[in-house]
DNA sequence: GTCTATAATCCGATAGAC
DNA sequence: GTCTATCGGATTATAGAC
């Protein structure tokens, strides 16, 4: 429940479920959730067709899986870094490296989360839809907090909550570019622009 | 060519290519590529399955017509936006403006463009890549003008690139939300977001 | 150029042996 | 709990009549 990393969040499950969850995450990261047969996904994770059915009962109840996961892990990382920080610049900043490295440093289980969203059941849909939200409220409080301080512009607020998610969201689709740039140059320089966008002049 | 619509782009085409083109640029905007079969495409043409083979060869080819169209037609709005701009500053308002605008009002094949690059042949994937580079070259230039004329900082000029065509591109993932903004007010937000990552100080 | 019918293959999921 | 074998249906694409 407040893991920062899915091995951490699966750690307790039977191995063969773990191999399995680790294989669909590749393929559906890379091949998208319909373009990936359970057929591969077993291959991938060294069992036969069949197996898979002893942990999961349906597809898209692997993709649930992963993309819960992948949603409570953003948020959690998020949490912790609004949890560290008091101050409403500090804050921004350390949520922005957080999401930009959760996006980066995992991009493809970042595009499952972020991509695959209409694949899953609409009941399904509804309670990611219910951590996404929950998640993004820390960072509209830290710009809410900065904007009643002072230090931020008022007029920027509205938009920049939503822009500074697509910033960091978008980083799994592109991330790794050809240019050579590393996850810490990114986070670090998404966060000064985050706060330029913010700064009250 | 120099189409701003794909309705435009494909004016030529007989009128039964052209309904299935949009009846398949709705259904891989709303249900993904691979989510949607080809007997779904033609129902939606109002056609036999059979009767799509005549105007493409494969499913394949349909969605290249439509990405390429889409690539192209982005591509010319951000080129008139920069011609008619001839000051840095008030070319990148133009250039996020076309973009927003695109990714907003055209947002099912705005997530056909950029959600469904793997899906395609990879002659096809390199062949759009280029458009894709092209027109994020238009951005580039006008922030290497603006941070020689003094008037953008040249610290924040190498990520700003990517981050303000994320910004854009990312819009077509979230746009409509539940929040009520038109088109035009997340346009005019954005192009000022953008200007004030540029901003020297 | 559109249709009906179908080929050839692949899909998600299950049956039953071990 | 894993396997082989397969069910029932959907998939992309084609054949052939009109």
């Amino acid at each position: 429940m407040a893991a920062e990393t899915v091995q951490e969040a699966w750690a307790d499950l039977p191995p063969t479920a773990q191999r399995l969850l680790m294989a669909a995450l590749d393929a559906f990261g890379e091949q998208g959730y319909h373009g990936t047969s359970t057929r591969q996904v077993a291959l991938r994770a060294g069992m036969s067709p069949a197996a898979m059915y002893m942990h999961f009962a349906t597809k898209e109840a692997i993709l649930y899986e992963i993309a819960r996961t992948g949603h409570e892990v953003n948020h959690e990382r998020v949490r912790r870094a609004c949890a560290e920080h008091p101050d409403p610049a500090e804050r921004v900043r350390a949520i922005v490296e957080a999401m930009v490295t959760f996006h980066a440093e995992h991009h493809t289980l970042g595009r499952v989360v972020q991509y695959e969203h209409a694949s899953l059941a609409s009941a399904h849909q509804r309670e990611l839809i219910g951590i996404r939200r929950r998640t993004e409220a820390f960072l509209r409080e830290a710009i809410d907090e900065g904007v009643a301080a002072g230090v931020f512009e008022a007029a920027a607020a509205p938009m920049a909550t939503t822009a500074i998610m697509s910033l960091a969201i978008d980083v799994a689709r592109w991330y790794p570019s050809q240019r050579s740039r590393t996850s810490a140059q990114i986070t670090a320089a998404y966060a000064d622009l985050a706060l330029r966008m913010l700064a009250s002049r």
